[in-house]
DNA sequence: AATGCCACTGAAAACGTTTTCTGTAAATGC
DNA sequence: GCATTTACAGAAAACGTTTTCAGTGGCATT
């Protein structure tokens, strides 16, 4: 049906194994290859990449597993790790869960029935507690979310350092009671609420906090629950890009105006937090570099497997614009 | 090494081909599949996939090609192939072309090398008019973007209608000198381009366009360089989501405001263009509709190949914000 | 009691490659 | 000038499945 690789080496008069060589740089001579280099351009020939990884043993091919592809953080994400795979000629496969657990075992399953060589995954806490390495035979390197200590490979940034510089620069700004909106499905969102209670603590000030499901809409939803409710905060971070959308769109439909009516910082800086009213205060997460990273250290385990579990953190970078600024 | 079919037969106490049909639903008596069953658990088997590909020659896999995934457009697309394919128990392999025609040209060879059974794509200009579904073992549905007319199946908006459907409202709001961006790399901005000049000359009005790489940096410097022009227009609209955003930063930073300084509308309802300023006029596009209606197309073509090639066109919907409503 | 059919099972071939193993001729070392 | 290496080429095995082919035994039909 479908020419294979012995339909061009009939062609160039050669033997299979020769063809092989000349695609795979194996020792052929000058003549043999231009042989059959004419014979694969004059049929059209193109490899099959199930045969080839299956007789190879090696599918070349690297797991990203995502909880929302929506999500821009995750996007660009994807982005880097995929230049960073085509440029070592390897291929991404790409899954959402939805923060879903179920979802993550299936997409796990998955990686393991595709014989990936290695994976690139932002669990969430549930997953991200069970996960054992043992069971799974290709090397993770977990993103953005930490699991349990020593345990695996994972590059995230310094979330308590982040929200530390978040409320500082809202005391600064004059502002006392601040509330949080967290995520609760991610450690992430577990870090960055313990690093806004601490530096909340260490300035008296006292923490209130509501969780959500890290999407727009239940952030909207609570937020405008929330500024019903007597005795407001004067300022509200939010621990993620799509919570912080939520909250200012239930700023919006409250009439609250930023700074004055209502402080608004987060994480994430995405396109439209520069556009939207004053411009969001927003810690920056260097995404590029975090999805290099993470193939980086995803080489060198897959080069030096007992390698101790490494801990990469990089740091976030604070951008202030009006919606906290008021004098 | 790792345990495959032959493993767990020899544990059931059957044939490797009475494990392949357990698991493959063929005809297997129940004391049999029971046995099978059990040892599957017990050693943990994950099938292999190349192998099995190879072996059915079906890959059950279909290819998505779009130019970028960070536009919101293309994620959610994504979202929607993706699940309609899953539930069909097949696999998407994803890629991103930034609108480059020798990186389309790379991803569809690797489509050709994993033997998926279709694709999704969304080309350029140059390679939708150069496509030839001959020379391609999988049928093709453009999304988005159409080719030649009768040679593809696609599905695309009615963007002619569309555009004029935004030059009605703003000639209905007192706009009269109203000019255009539009992307230079597809045929959906070549469409929008024409449904622009037919409204425009329909009123007697005056075309004014530009046309750049359909991105967000070089929107906002075109957007820049004509705002210092003089005679510059009264209003103008973006051929998508990503020039729109460039625009909007541009307008911002010439301290123009939205709709009296200058009336602003286009393509693509992103979740920011509510947010930003007084809102903004766009034509949302049925994103999901087209990602389910392409698998749909997709599926049919592959149960009646030599069907006509067929287009489906759906219509936008203009969603009239703050941003060119000044009375 | 012979025949045909049905439901199930195993042996073996097949999918399209890469890789190992074997062979040959030329090149090199003494 | 002989032995040994080197460089290349082909035959055949192997990768892990599915599928075809050929039974086998039981049951119903004549």
């Amino acid at each position: 049906m479908t020419i294979g690789i012995k339909d061009v080496a009939r062609r160039a008069g050669v033997s299979p194994a020769t063809v092989s060589r000349v695609l795979g740089h194996g020792p052929v001579s000058a003549e043999l290859r231009d042989r059959v280099e004419a014979a694969v351009r004059a049929t059209g020939y193109r490899p099959n990449l199930s045969a080839r990884r299956l007789r190879s043993q090696h599918s070349r091919t690297i797991g990203l597993i995502v909880s929302d592809i929506r999500n821009p953080f995750f996007t660009a994400l994807s982005r880097a790790v995929e230049d960073a795979a085509y440029q070592s000629d390897m291929r991404v496969v790409l899954c959402n869960t939805d923060e879903n657990p179920e979802r993550e075992a299936m997409y796990l399953r998955l990686m393991q029935e595709e014989r990936i060589t290695g994976l690139i995954f932002a669990p969430t806490k549930a997953t991200a507690e069970r996960l054992d390495h043992t069971l799974l035979d290709f090397p993770v390197v977990l993103v953005d979310r930490a699991g349990p200590p020593g345990r695996h490979d994972c590059v995230v940034i310094d979330n308590p350092l982040a929200c530390g510089a978040l409320i500082e620069h809202l005391w600064e700004q004059g502002y006392r009671r601040i509330g949080g909106i967290f995520g609760n499905t991610s450690s992430t969102a577990v870090e960055r609420h313990e690093g806004y209670r601490a530096a909340m603590a260490a300035r008296g000030l006292e923490a209130d906090v509501r969780f959500v499901a890290p999407n727009a809409e239940a952030a909207e939803a609570e937020t405008a629950r929330w500024l019903r409710t007597p005795g407001r905060p004067e300022a509200l971070i939010g621990s993620n890009g799509q919570v912080l959308l939520g909250m200012v769109k239930a700023l919006r439909n409250a009439g609250l105006g930023m700074p004055d009516d209502m402080g608004l910082a987060g994480f994430d800086n995405e396109t439209w937090t520069e556009l939207v009213g004053p411009g969001l205060t927003v810690v920056e997460q260097p995404v590029l570099d975090i999805g290099r990273t993470a193939m980086m250290m995803l080489f060198e385990r897959l080069s030096v497997p007992d390698l101790q579990p490494r801990k990469v953190v990089l740091t976030g970078r604070l951008i202030v614009r009006g919606s906290t600024t008021r004098r």
